[in-house]
RNA sequence: GGCGCAUUCGUCUAGUGGCCUAGGACACCGCCCUCUCAAGGCGGAGAUCAGGGGUUCGAAUCCCCUAUGCGCUACCA
């Protein structure tokens, strides 16, 4: 094992079946982290080798993925770079070579076994409690005859396993993992289609993108010794390992779209913040010391290390992520919390709310907002009663909820409301002086203003919760107000 | 079944032989603040460090066994 120190460059090489998981875009962070910590560079490789399984929108999912997060890379298919091409179905003449160059040395072979044959081959394996593989039946063909064969079967090229002793690897997360190559078979490394698997392209491609690390989920770490053989059967230099933990569900199972994965983008869509999905991800198998939980991702770049990664697995909890999302929110500025609020509304308000959304009342209402959002979907259920002239919709149970059912205590309270508040000039209509009246409520009423003002919420907003009571007046008018209070008024009886 | 990985509060984690009667964060509970709801402040509860054996003056930390969980076991990645 030769320790040339290699300048540090890492790689993403999702596969383009579908939009990326947030299991599968950790490992993006984490490759991404790694890189920029240590000066190096960050690669972005499609592994687009089955044909079968070939979503054509993934790529686009993946940069545009990718690019919320902020994660960006250096090379990769959209810009070039070096070593391109960068999709692994245009390199197709690299694996060729380098599976050509295997058979010559006596470590890949030529299979023309059928499916059908593989498949009783694997029922007769099970029926004796053998562990399943391939029993080697073509390994023994002569050159020529696997020559003359080769002129009219179709074949697939699989690797001959040394399969005696037992090979290594040395991951930087795990420690020395051993496995015995008697327990080994001889893997498929190019397809019939001409195609590479897995395992040949990764070997391929991360020795000519000169990968320094290949940091990937543990639920390759089975497959690692086949790696770690290929390298050794072509005399190139393996990169160093690293197997970062598995994401496990509420159910504790590898995440997938049942136990709730949800494609990166999805969270989008659902109001979550960049921030909070770089934040959070970063902490799910790594921390930066005994008391940081906060922490953003120029700090992520400066301090992440895979030293610090830790073998177990994580369980996904959304209560944090929503508790950062809020504390995210809390952190934005004026001017990209109240765009993101015009936003939100734009795409959420109902149609009948005129658009453009009116900008003062993004503007006022923007900071009472700010506190009261985990999501960004909430917003616009929280500003609605704000459109539109007409009472929003409630039953009586709403408006009587918060004073115990007492529609007694509502009546006298809407009905103390309407004349505290008629009694308010419209020249006078503001937050302190409709403060001024409802407080005064509280001596002709004789009710503390806690207990009445859920009555007055749900009249006015149609929820006894929601942005604070008098600014939403305010913003209101005195005309609206008044005739919610009349709405109120009837449907109490 | 075989092989592999893992095991500290419900959850994410700190911890690399004495600083641990185990620290932080989320969630939970209480109090304060308060026009509702939040946010914020303060406090609380919550882990016999999976279990059992060792090693050691001393173990969450080292070794062994057991249990449990998860992953892999394709011409998918």
């Amino acid at each position: 094992m030769t320790d040339s120190p290699r300048p540090v460059r890492t790689r993403y090489a999702p596969s383009p079946t579908g939009d990326p998981h947030v299991g599968n875009i950790r490992s993006a962070l984490f490759s991404w982290a790694y890189a920029r910590a240590n000066g190096g560079q960050f690669l972005l490789r499609i592994e687009d080798t089955d044909r079968n399984r070939l979503v054509e929108t993934s790529v686009g999912a993946i940069m545009e993925s990718l690019r919320w997060l902020g994660i960006d890379w250096d090379e990769g298919p959209d810009m070039g770079g070096p070593h391109a091409p960068y999709f692994q179905s245009q390199r197709l003449p690299l694996y060729q070579k380098a599976a050509e160059t295997l058979i010559d040395r006596g470590r890949a072979y030529r299979c023309f076994c059928t499916a059908e044959r593989l498949d009783q081959m694997r029922a007769a394996q099970a029926a004796a409690k053998r562990p399943p593989g391939y029993d080697g039946l073509c390994r023994t063909l002569s050159r020529d005859e696997s020559d003359v064969r080769a002129r009219r079967e179709p074949f697939v090229i699989r690797f001959a396993m040394n399969r005696e002793g037992q090979t290594v690897l040395h991951d930087i997360i795990r420690g020395d993992v051993v496995f015995e190559n008697s327990l080994q078979d001889d893997f498929v490394m190019l397809k019939s289609d001409g195609y590479p698997t897995y395992h040949l392209a990764l070997i391929v491609d991360d020795t000519g993108m000169e990968i320094s690390h290949c940091i990937r989920g543990d639920e390759w770490i089975s497959s690692a010794p086949k790696h770690i053989q290929i390298y050794e059967a072509l005399g190139w230099e393996p990169p160093q390992w690293a197997h970062l933990p598995l994401i496990l569900g509420p159910d504790h199972k590898k995440l997938s779209k049942r136990s709730g994965d949800t494609a990166v983008l999805d969270y989008r869509e659902n109001g979550y913040l960049p921030e909070a999905m770089v934040n959070f991800l970063a902490f799910l198998g790594w921390s930066l010391d005994d008391h940081t939980s906060i922490l953003g991702a120029a700090e992520l770049t400066k301090h992440f290390d895979l030293s610090r990664v830790v073998p177990n697995p994580a369980v996904f909890d959304i209560e944090r992520l929503n508790f950062l999302n809020g504390h995210y929110i809390r952190e934005m500025d004026d001017a990209r919390w109240e765009a993101t609020i015009a936003d939100w509304c734009r795409r959420q308000l109902p149609e009948s709310v005129r658009r453009p959304i009116d900008p003062v009342v993004v503007k006022s209402v923007a900071p009472l907002l700010k506190e009261r959002v985990a999501r960004l979907d909430e917003i616009a259920g929280m500003v609605e009663f704000l459109f539109g002239y007409e009472a929003p919709e409630h039953e009586l149970e709403a408006l009587t909820e918060r004073v115990g059912g007492d529609v007694e205590v509502a009546l006298r309270t809407v009905d103390g409301a309407l004349v505290a508040l008629d009694a308010v000039p419209e020249e006078h209509w503001t937050r302190d002086d409709i403060e001024a009246a409802i407080r005064g409520m509280e001596a002709t009423l004789g009710v503390k203003l806690r207990k009445f003002v859920p009555v007055l919420y749900v009249a006015e907003m149609g929820r006894p919760q929601g942005i604070p009571l008098f600014d939403s007046l305010a913003l209101l008018g005195r005309e609206r107000t008044l005739q919610r209070l009349r709405t109120a008024r009837a449907r109490l009886g």
